[in-house]
DNA sequence: TAGCTTTGCTTGATATCGCAAGCAATAGAT
DNA sequence: ATCTATTGCTTGCGATATCAAGCAAAGCTA
């Protein structure tokens, strides 16, 4: 039902922030980021993006393209190179031992759906 | 008071385009546009922009910048990053969910031990 | 046990987006 | 002069973004 709420719930708590903890850093209230997490928003506006983009340190237009604004240069990239970079920027500090079990999850959630 | 309203009759002027024909040609309503162009629109939605910047032949970006939202002209990211090589190629092409998944992987990994 | 604090969440309110429908003025055609 | 189509505009409305306030559960601390 919901994409990317998901998503940024990940992200905080990849982080170890609490609602409140963002939303000191960011001017984004603990209520609506919740909702945000939850699926409960369907697009939020590209200035609430660009600052939790900032806190997260994730890149501005790949949180446009995520949510579904059009991001004119994009267009004719992949999306797994937007979200490659995410991945990077979130697992590009993963310990050796992380980074096996991490692909022994993937291969497991590619086998589990077919 | 209104900035940019002015900028987007003028351009439909320099079209010779009455309202009704950009509606036609965008899906943007001319009652909207018409607000839009007496600025009694705050921020259109990137959507919107979007359809307009093609139809009038102008820069998204430069549309999105006009009427006030973020827009990282540079980017916030450095384009390398400290992962092994390794890693950036298996994970480099997980999709939108896979990629969620393996965040909150991660996470259930690091809150194991305590 | 009782009392603060934190945390995630819900809810009611406000503001804005964007549109369908309609209106007044103008232009053209007969 | 009358009819018709076009044009710009206003208005009322549903949908959504965002927040302030508050609530329940859980965690500390005394």
């Amino acid at each position: 039902m919901d994409g990317y709420g998901q998503y940024f719930k990940a992200l905080r708590e990849s982080k170890g922030a609490t609602l409140r903890e963002v939303e000191r850093q960011t001017d984004v209230s603990n209520a609506y980021l919740s909702q945000l997490e939850s699926g409960k928003v369907k697009q939020p506006s590209p200035n609430t993006l660009y600052r939790l983009a900032k806190f997260y340190q994730v890149s501005y237009e790949m949180l446009m393209e995520k949510v579904g604004y059009p991001v004119s240069k994009s267009n004719a990239l992949p999306k797994d190179q937007s979200i490659s970079s995410a991945a990077k920027n979130k697992l590009g500090e993963i310990s050796n031992e992380e980074e096996v079990e991490l692909l022994q999850y993937l291969k497991f959630i590619r086998n589990r759906k077919s």
